[in-house]
DNA sequence: TCGCTGCGCCAGCTCACTAA
DNA sequence: TTAGTGAGCTGGCGCAGCGA
C-alpha cells in the first residue's frame, strides 16, 4: 500500500494540485499565484506554493507520463525533431535538448553545460532508452547531432534542413514564455527539473487549439481537466 | 518530525536621470 | 539625441524558527 504523499501537509491536496497547476502550467510567479488563491479565499504564502511545487510538481508530471505511456508508445516512433536552446542559469549559459514527435509532443528535456557531441550522444541514448529508435529525425544543421547519429547507427535517418524542425524551434515558446516570466533560473538541477515538469504539463494541456473546432476544444479541455483532477485520486 | 511562514539576500530588469 | 549609470523593483532561493 503506497503512503499517502500529502499526508503531513495541512492544505487540502485540491489546492496544491490548483496551485502547482497555475505555477507550472501558466506564466506566473510565486507570489502572483499566492495572489490569485488569496482572490479565491485560500490563505497561504509563497514559499509554501513553491515548496509545494518543487514536491508535487515532478510526482504529478511523472503520472501524467505513465498516462500518456500507451498513447506515446503508438505514435513516437514515427518522426522526431530534435533541437537544443540556451538557457541562462545564474549567469551561466546552459543547453536545453529537447525532442519534439511529429504532432508537437514534448518526449524529451534534457540539460547540459556543453553543446558537444557526448552531450547530443547522451541526450540521444536518454530518448531512446525511454521511446525506441525513430524512423526519422529531423534536426538542424549542428555537428553534434550528425556525429551524435553516426555513431548511434542512424546516419540514414536523419534529416537536416534550415526550415525542417520548425516543428521543434515554435515547441521552445512556451518554456521561454516561462522563462522570462522566472527571470531566471537559478540552478541546473532546478532547470532540469522544472523542464521536465513544464513538458508533461505543456502535453497534458496542449489542446492544439489553433486546428480544432470551437465546440471539439472544448470537450478535450474538458477531458483534460476531469484527468488531471484524478491524479490526486489515482 | 515535518509543513509552513517570514525575512533577507542576490541577480536581473526597467526606467528615470545626467552628461556628452 | 544618445549612451551610460544607478536606484528601485521583481522574483527565486536559503534559512531559521514556529507550531501541529
Amino acid at each position: 500500500m503506497p503512503r499517502n504523499p500529502f499526508r503531513y501537509f495541512k492544505t487540502s491536496p485540491e489546492i496544491i494540485q490548483l496551485a502547482v497547476m497555475m505555477y507550472v502550467r501558466f506564466p506566473l510567479s510565486l507570489r502572483n499565484v499566492e495572489d490569485l488563491l488569496h482572490e479565491r479565499g485560500i490563505d497561504v504564502c509563497h514559499e509554501s506554493v513553491r515548496l509545494w511545487v518543487d514536491r508535487f510538481g515532478p510526482m504529478f508530471a511523472g503520472k501524467i507520463r505513465i498516462r500518456r505511456a500507451s498513447y506515446l508508445r503508438q505514435i513516437t516512433q514515427w518522426q522526431w525533431h530534435l533541437d537544443e536552446v540556451f538557457v541562462k542559469n545564474n549567469g551561466e549559459t546552459h543547453y536545453l535538448w529537447r525532442a519534439i514527435d511529429h504532432e508537437g509532443e514534448v518526449l524529451e528535456s534534457y540539460v547540459t553545460k556543453t553543446r558537444d557531441k557526448s552531450a547530443a550522444l547522451r541526450f540521444f541514448k536518454k530518448t531512446m532508452k525511454r521511446y525506441g529508435a525513430p524512423r526519422t529525425v529531423v534536426t538542424d544543421r549542428l555537428r553534434p547531432y550528425g556525429a551524435a547519429v553516426k555513431e548511434i547507427g542512424n546516419i540514414d535517418r536523419q534529416e537536416v534542413g534550415r526550415h525542417l524542425n520548425n516543428r521543434a524551434e515554435k515547441s521552445h515558446l512556451p518554456l521561454r514564455r516561462r522563462e522570462r516570466a522566472m527571470l531566471r533560473f537559478r540552478r541546473m538541477s532546478n532547470l532540469q527539473k522544472f523542464a521536465s515538469t513544464h513538458a508533461s504539463f505543456h502535453n497534458h494541456f496542449n489542446l492544439e487549439r489553433h486546428i480544432n473546432h470551437r465546440q471539439t476544444f472544448k470537450l478535450r479541455r474538458d477531458a483534460a481537466l476531469l484527468e488531471w483532477r484524478q491524479l490526486v485520486v489515482g
